[in-house]
DNA sequence: TACATATATATCGCACGCGATTTAATGTTA
DNA sequence: TAACATTAAATCGCGTGCGATATATATGTA
């Protein structure tokens, strides 16, 4: 039995695990605005800046265009975005709020940051550590971000 | 414009790009055995332990059972597992590994720590910083696993 | 200008995750 | 022991993620 290969050891299982359960906390929360969690991410990333070509909210988020397509599309079916042929370069699609998409963000607030501090609140980080976790985590992601471009 | 609800100040949109980088960045290696990161983590499970129900095998990875059949069933079709129906228990499928699985212990141990280790040497962690890490995603984990229970 | 190359999306296929429901076997209890 | 509840898996449906490929537009270059 290799020491290594033990899921305890493994820094990667408790990423996947922790993501997955963070994502489910979000949910009953995202379920009162009708949206998923990637669909959020979309939203915080138009709520930031409207009016954005498909490929900047995928680089944002550092997904593809393949996932981030179909999800837009799902979006826009819900009312909550629309997408423009782009005027200068007709290959893009501008991806703007529509008003229901825009009313989301007073919702957002009103649910989500006092519904996930209560998930959390069970979670004893001091503040400095929550700063220095996030700071890990940015670490590990600028590292394996660019790899192969 | 709500600070709570940017990007940057999200936790889990960290948790959540870090799990998926890591995961592509174990891919390439995962590709040479022909398995994929969650078929890894069921094989640890059975390396630790080999015939195991598929429930134990779900409760371990904290998975549903919904995810994890399906995902033997494809383990079962590559010729990496067996699945027995229990003989005290009828309802419960004991799974096993093959020949071959059990064979794919070495193989992983002689890429994954390895190619692993090359894509995360640059990530300038100290020893201590990174058991302060793991238990940090341990005690989210903790926090959020047996919510409604 | 004609043509090769690059870029922005879209489409397709497959493997997860997970909520919801179903089926079969086991436990419990009146 | 008959009726009901519980449990272990399986099945279904849908939304991601992502590798691979296709399509339309833009750009560079001879």
């Amino acid at each position: 039995m290799h020491e290594e290969l033990r899921l305890d050891k493994q820094i990667c299982f408790r990423l996947y695990t922790a993501a997955r359960l963070i994502t489910q906390a979000y949910t009953p929360l995202l379920n009162e605005l009708g949206i998923t969690y990637p669909q959020y991410l979309v939203l915080m990333v138009l709520w930031e800046k409207d009016c954005q070509p498909v490929n900047d909210i995928a680089h944002r988020l550092l997904l593809e265009t393949n996932t981030v397509t179909p999800l837009l599309q799902r979006m826009e079916k819900l009312g909550i975005v629309v997408r423009k042929r782009g005027e200068e370069d007709k290959r893009q699609q501008i991806v703007s709020l529509t008003k229901k998409g825009k009313a989301m963000e007073e919702q957002a607030f009103s649910i989500i940051p006092a519904g996930m501090g209560k998930e959390l609140r069970a979670c004893p980080f001091k503040l400095e550590d929550y700063a220095k976790f996030a700071g890990e985590l940015d670490t590990i992601i600028e590292t394996l971000k660019n790899k192969e471009k």
